[in-house]
DNA sequence: TTTTGTTTGTCTACTCGTCAAACAAATTGC
DNA sequence: GCAATTTGTTTGACGAGTAGACAAACAAAA
């Protein structure tokens, strides 16, 4: 009704004026805020710094979280009871009173599950990443009897280790979107991760969250990673297959049925070998161990037992196998100029068995990734112990509700 | 100290009770909440709300938000002080007592630039995405002639539309990641944007904002957009090249240096013609507007004037100009299949002049999207008037704090 | 016309959570 | 022993959302 008293006169002018209001609007997605929120908020913060640093005092939590010391006190008391933490002692000592450090519960812990298509890794983690425990089973072939495996290993590492369980994370080939009603892409298994899923609930009764290898490294690398900042990181898993991990934004990338980062898949030349995917071309059948297999058997007319056993032959100095794994690598490093200029991450981190050669065929890939790279080029580096990143990512899995 | 306290006894047993702890953590970045972090969140939630459903009342806001009456209330009492809304009549009447109905604040506005490397649209555009005036300018070919040019149209349109002004939205071939220090690219542009920018803040007091085509097409999308629940998106610009805007997770993905997105000059073919990056093979080398040109070229030897042109010869039925971008096509849809593995996205808009023939060569491109594709792949649409889209994104620039 | 039921928007009391400042306790240096 | 420094707690003020009561406004039925 009022709508003549906000009439402006000129406009010019008046723009200089409406720069005071210095409010503007951003996407906060369509979740309304309580009063409650900000402790949430908060809660997850001060959580979050006593995770990654580690033995430290109320007073440093203030300074580094920007909370008031009787804020972070609330709430860190909050934690004491909830046992996330526990106060103890050791730490860096300032000059007046002696502060009480707060330590992560490490008595809280996961059954780590890393599940390749032969052989499983039953593990023991505690909240601060460290692996308690471990035991590597060979699965046999048949499905049921997989499953079945599992589920007795998993239950004897419960029986083993007197800790308190929080759940079961598992890392998967594949993309087991846990939404129910979507389907789940995990081509290498023969045996059902839903089925897993469900009977490994039954026999425990803890929270089981299943979650791709290469989106489960990236959980690791932003959970236990030095690297504060992390804001973008693109994680490259190369085995048999090539699959990527995207953390963009703070949190990771999934898109339609937990799709995103299948870039083993596009297609880099219009002819080449047929994959798996129904598709020819992909780059996977480039730049997999399976490719590196293949250009060895068409160079030396020998084949080799595994990528291992060929990456084992090449670092001893055999000729043949060193120009598989280049021609390997070259297309490997072509792949991730595509990863670069589609994301631009900061940085893409490769895991795989290939990081085992990485002082020789590291430069190769790097050089073929820059090459004629666009500005922004990410940086490039292998996975320190992948395995304890697959595990590890138990932890980030089972804790994690919200960037999950 | 009383670490002894928290020891616990039998894991798998205590496994239950410590699923009664129903909190988990997530990363929610690391700044803090204060107390005032829920209005702010609610502030943004209730200003979208009305800026897409308007007319909207009160009650409606509470019942759209889940917030009470009253918060909303406040809520929108701050609003219309800040004037960004006001109170009006006309909407749907309920059975009671009537209610007081919410609009937009259309008398504010932005100044919305789209520029191409030969002309340039300077218009006014309200809150509500209304385009208001509308002028169209070629630029002389001299640099400085050129900025000089559009300060003084951008100067015209001030004057002559009584509104009041909150800033000017650009939106530029190429990256202008604002930050500073950071490089500029816009390869297609003869002079700076740089330049205009501070000509521009200088000339009118106005803040400026810039952004690339298919990042502001997003922009647009989401804001104007009916489609309520929009968290993936990729919208994919194709003119003389081919750049993606990326909107995952709620916000844009702008990766190192602003560089992501830039799909157009991946690798898909080891041979091929060579391209304005430096590579040989890129994608926008063979499916942007230009690669129809030649390939029209390289069938009839003829030479297009201009792909609106070719495109109005095929529409007009000219059997070469058809296998043209009928070629231009195929490879379009190879490399959103591309985008479509690298992100999963719900959808992918198309933007560019191609849609104008879009009932023609629509259905290649999605089929060959489609062929062989992954399971999750997205829906295919063209962006309906993409002029307007170029131009809204002005006051989602504009007005935009968090996500731009 | 009157009555009844519904809906809107405001008001008030209450709770939650952060902040700021004061304060006590603990420790080092002089 | 005393001052300076640092930690962690206590207290009150303030901002913000919730829940419920309330009056006003209106439509439909009596």
């Amino acid at each position: 009704m009022n709508a003549s008293k906000s009439t402006v006169k000129s406009a010019a002018k008046r723009s200089g004026m409406s720069r005071t209001t210095t409010t503007r609007f951003a996407f906060t997605g369509n979740r309304s805020a309580s009063n409650k929120t900000p402790r949430e908020i908060n809660r997850n913060l001060v959580f979050n710094l006593i995770r990654t640093r580690q033995p430290v005092s109320r007073a440093d939590l203030a300074r580094l979280s920007g909370l008031q010391r009787s804020t972070v006190s609330l709430i860190v008391e909050i934690l004491i009871r909830e046992r996330w933490i526990f106060e103890g002692s050791t730490g860096r000592l300032p000059r007046g009173r002696r502060p009480t450090f707060l330590h992560l519960n490490d008595q809280r812990a996961v059954v780590a599950l890393d599940i390749h298509t032969s052989q499983t890794t039953v593990a023991v983690v505690d909240l601060g990443g460290k692996i308690v425990a471990q035991n590597i089973v060979v699965l046999p072939d048949d499905p049921r009897k997989a499953v079945t495996t599992i589920v007795r290993e998993v239950k004897k590492v419960l029986a083993k280790n007197d800790r308190s369980f929080d759940g079961i994370g598992i890392s998967v080939p594949g993309r087991p979107e846990p939404n129910p009603g979507h389907p789940v892409f995990t081509p290498r298994l023969k045996w059902s991760v839903v089925d897993l899923q469900t009977r490994l609930l039954r026999a425990t009764g803890l929270r089981v969250k299943m979650e791709n290898v290469a989106n489960g490294c990236v959980l690791s690398e932003v959970w236990f990673g030095d690297s504060d900042g992390v804001h973008d990181l693109v994680v490259v898993n190369v085995s048999e297959g090539i699959g990527a991990g995207i953390f963009v934004n703070g949190r990771i990338l999934r898109g339609k049925e937990g799709m995103a980062g299948e870039f083993g898949h596009i297609q880099i030349e219009s002819e080449g070998p047929s994959c798996a995917c129904g598709g020819t071309g992909c780059w996977e059948s480039f730049a997999s161990n399976r490719a590196g297999l293949r250009y060895y058997q068409e160079m030396s007319g020998k084949m080799a037992p595994s990528f291992e056993a060929l990456l084992r032959l090449a670092l001893s100095g055999d000729a043949v196998a060193v120009a598989a794994i280049e021609k390997m690598s070259q297309y490997l490093g072509r792949g991730l100029r595509m990863v670069g200029a589609a994301l631009a991450p900061t940085e893409i981190v490769v895991v795989g068995e290939i990081t085992n050669g990485w002082y020789l065929f590291g430069p190769t890939i790097e050089a073929e990734m820059k090459h004629n790279s666009l500005p922004g080029s990410p940086r490039l580096r292998p996975s320190v112990e992948a395995s304890t990143a697959r595990l590890r990512s138990a932890v980030a899995l089972v804790m994690n509700e919200g960037s999950l």
